[in-house]
DNA sequence: ACCTGTTATGGAAAAATTTGATTACAGTAC
DNA sequence: GTACTGTAATCAAATTTTTCCATAACAGGT
C-alpha cells in the first residue's frame, strides 16, 4: 500500500530505462543487468505508471522509444550519472578543495603549533578556510556541541565519545633573566616559592597546568605580576628579578637570550587533537589531521 | 541476493535523507513520511552502507549530519528535483517547444493544407523544425517504420496499429478552361471519355484515385499531355483544349480564372492523418496534431 | 544516578521484486 | 495469405526487501 507515489524511481531503474533505450531490446537489457526478460518488463511498467508514458513500444524485433522517452533520456542520463557520483568514494584533492574548519586551542597551541599549521595547510590546499577560536576552558563541549570541528588541548576527557590523538609532550620550565640570581644554579623548592614570579592568566577561567603539580600545592607564589597573555612579557622580564613557569616550546620559542632552568618539581602533559564523529569518516577532515600531525612531528624534529 | 551494488539509491530514499537533515530527527522525518521510525532507521542504515558514511550521528535530541551530509546534500537536493521533474506531466509550451517533426503526405496534402499549417506552426511555435517528405505509396510503411512521425493521406489502412482521424472530405471535379466547349453544358461519361486530359502522375507510382472510380474501369483515357506535378499545369491548361480531374480543394486553389465542372461520375474521399504509437502520447505532438486539425476546419470554413 | 526523548535492533508481517513457464505479438520468410 | 521466429506481456510462485511493533540501547538534562 501506497501513500502516495514517491514512485520506485530508482538508480536501478533509470539503468533499465537507459539500457533498454540502448539496446532497444527488454532481452538485451536484462541480460545486461544480470536479471531475467519478466523483470526488465516489470521495471518497465512500474515507469511507464511513474511517467504516465508508453516509453517503449514494441517495434520490429525489440522496442523503440517514444518521443517523450527521447525527450527525457538525457535527463535521466543526468540522474544516474550524479546518483553515480555520489556512491563514489568521496574524493579530496587538497589543492581544490574548498571548506571550512574551525579549530579551538588555546593560547599555547596558537603559538607554538598554529603558524606552522597554517603555513602548511593554505600552501597545500589554498581553498580551506581556518577559523581558530578559544578553548578556555570549554574546549570538549564545544566540540561535543559542533561548534568547532577540532580540539587541541592537554586536557584529557574520556567518558566522552571523541576521538582523539597525542601529538606530543611538554614540560614546564623556568624562564629569567640570564642575569637572575637562579639563573646560575640549581632551583630549589625554597628558591622557587621565594622568587617574584610573573604569572600569566588567561581571559576565559585556563589555569596553568603546573599550578596543579602536587609539590606547589597549598603553596603561594609570590606573583610579582600577573599578565593577561603570553606574547607581552618578554621584554617586561628581561631586566626585572622575575621568573616564568611555562611549557619548554613556548619557552624556547618566545624567550629569546633569556635563560631555560629547570624547576624544582616536574610537570609534563601531552599535548592531544580531539575531533568528533562527525568529521570522523571525512576524507577532507582525515586529511587535514594528518597536516596537523606531521605540523606536530616536525616541529620535534627541528627541535 | 545482490550481483554489485546499484544500491537502493532511490527517490524515496533521497528524499528520506533529505527530510531528516531538514528535521535533525529520525522520528519527525517518519512522521513526515508517513512511516514509522524503524522505517526511516532502516534506510538511513541502507544510504550508511552504500555512501560509507554514517551521514547522521547522535547528538542530543536527534541527530546531526557529518561532514560529509552535509557536502553531498545540495547534490541530493539537485537529484530529487531533477527526479520530481521527470515524475512531472510533461508540460508543453508551443512558444518554448524545441524539436522535430517529419510529416509525409503527397502533392495534394503539399498544396492544400501544408502551407497553412506551416504558416500556423511557426507562429505559435517556432522552434518547432518541421519536415516534410514524400508519401509516394509507401506512406503506412513510413509511418511504421517511424521514418514519419506524422502521415497525410487519403489512403485507408485499418490492419495496422496506427492511430487515425478523419480531416475533411474531397471529391474529384474537372478543371476547363472557360473557353472549352464542355464549360457550357453538364458533361456526360461519353463526354468525358472522349475529351483530351491532362493527367498528372506523380513519380513514385502514386496514381490518382479517380482512375479507380467504377465508371471509369476498362476505359482508356485520351490523355493528351502527361505532367509530372500539378503546380505547372495551369498556363498550360488555360489555353488549350485539355481538361483535368483533380480534387475539389486543389481545383480551387490553383484554378484561377477556369472552369469548375461536375464530372460524369462521383469520386469522394477522406483525407486523414495518421500517427503511431511512438507519438501518441507525446504532449508536443498531441498538439501538432490539433494543430493540423484546426488548419483544416479553418480551410473548411473559409471555403 | 534517574528521567525523557530519541535511535538502533530483532522478529514477524506486508509489500515489492524476481523467477520460470506460458501466452500474445510483430515481422519475416515461405 | 500462413507458418515460423524472436520478442514482450502476463500469470502464479518463490524470494527479497521493506515496514511494522515491541523493546533495548543511548545521550542529554535534571
Amino acid at each position: 500500500m501506497e501513500k502516495f507515489d514517491y514512485s520506485t524511481l530508482s538508480l536501478k531503474s533509470l539503468r533499465t530505462l537507459k539500457l533498454i533505450y540502448e539496446q532497444g531490446s527488454l532481452t538485451a537489457a536484462a541480460i545486461e543487468l544480470g536479471q531475467n526478460q519478466p523483470a526488465v518488463s516489470y521495471t518497465l511498467e512500474q515507469m511507464r505508471e511513474a511517467l504516465h508514458d508508453p516509453l517503449f513500444v514494441r517495434s520490429g524485433r525489440g522496442v523503440a522509444p517514444t518521443s517523450r522517452c527521447h525527450q527525457i533520456m538525457p535527463e535521466i542520463e543526468n540522474l544516474i550519472r550524479g546518483m553515480s557520483e555520489l556512491l563514489q568514494p568521496e574524493e579530496f584533492e587538497p589543492a581544490n578543495a574548498d571548506l571550512d574548519v574551525t579549530l579551538s586551542c588555546n593560547q599555547y597551541e596558537l603559538q607554538v603549533i598554529v603558524p606552522e599549521l597554517v603555513q602548511r595547510i593554505s600552501r597545500l590546499a589554498p581553498n580551506i578556510r581556518m577559523t581558530f577560536i578559544q578553548s578556555h576552558l570549554s574546549g570538549h563541549q564545544q566540540l561535543q556541541r559542533g561548534q568547532c570541528d577540532l580540539l587541541l588541548s592537554p586536557v584529557v576527557h574520556d567518558y566522552e565519545a571523541l576521538y582523539q590523538r597525542t601529538l606530543f609532550q611538554d614540560r614546564y620550565v623556568c624562564l629569567m633573566s640570564a642575569e637572575h640570581p637562579l639563573a646560575r644554579r640549581q632551583i630549589s623548592l625554597e628558591d622557587y616559592v621565594q622568587a617574584r614570579h610573573l604569572e600569566v592568566r588567561y581571559e576565559g577561567g585556563w589555569k596553568p597546568l603546573y599550578l596543579n603539580t602536587p609539590d606547589l600545592q597549598g603553596v603561594n607564589l609570590n606573583v610579582g605580576l600577573r599578565l593577561p597573555s603570553v606574547s607581552s612579557f618578554i621584554p617586561t622580564i628581561a631586566n626585572t628579578g622575575l621568573i616564568m613557569t611555562l611549557p619548554e616550546r613556548l619557552a624556547r620559542l618566545i624567550g629569546g637570550p633569556m635563560q631555560i632552568k629547570e624547576p624544582p618539581f616536574s610537570c609534563r602533559f601531552e599535548l592531544n587533537l580531539y575531533w568528533n564523529k562527525i568529521t570522523h569518516h571525512s576524507k577532507a577532515h582525515q586529511w587535514i589531521r594528518e597536516q596537523i600531525i606531521n605540523t606536530c612531528t616536525g616541529l620535534d624534529t627541528t627541535e
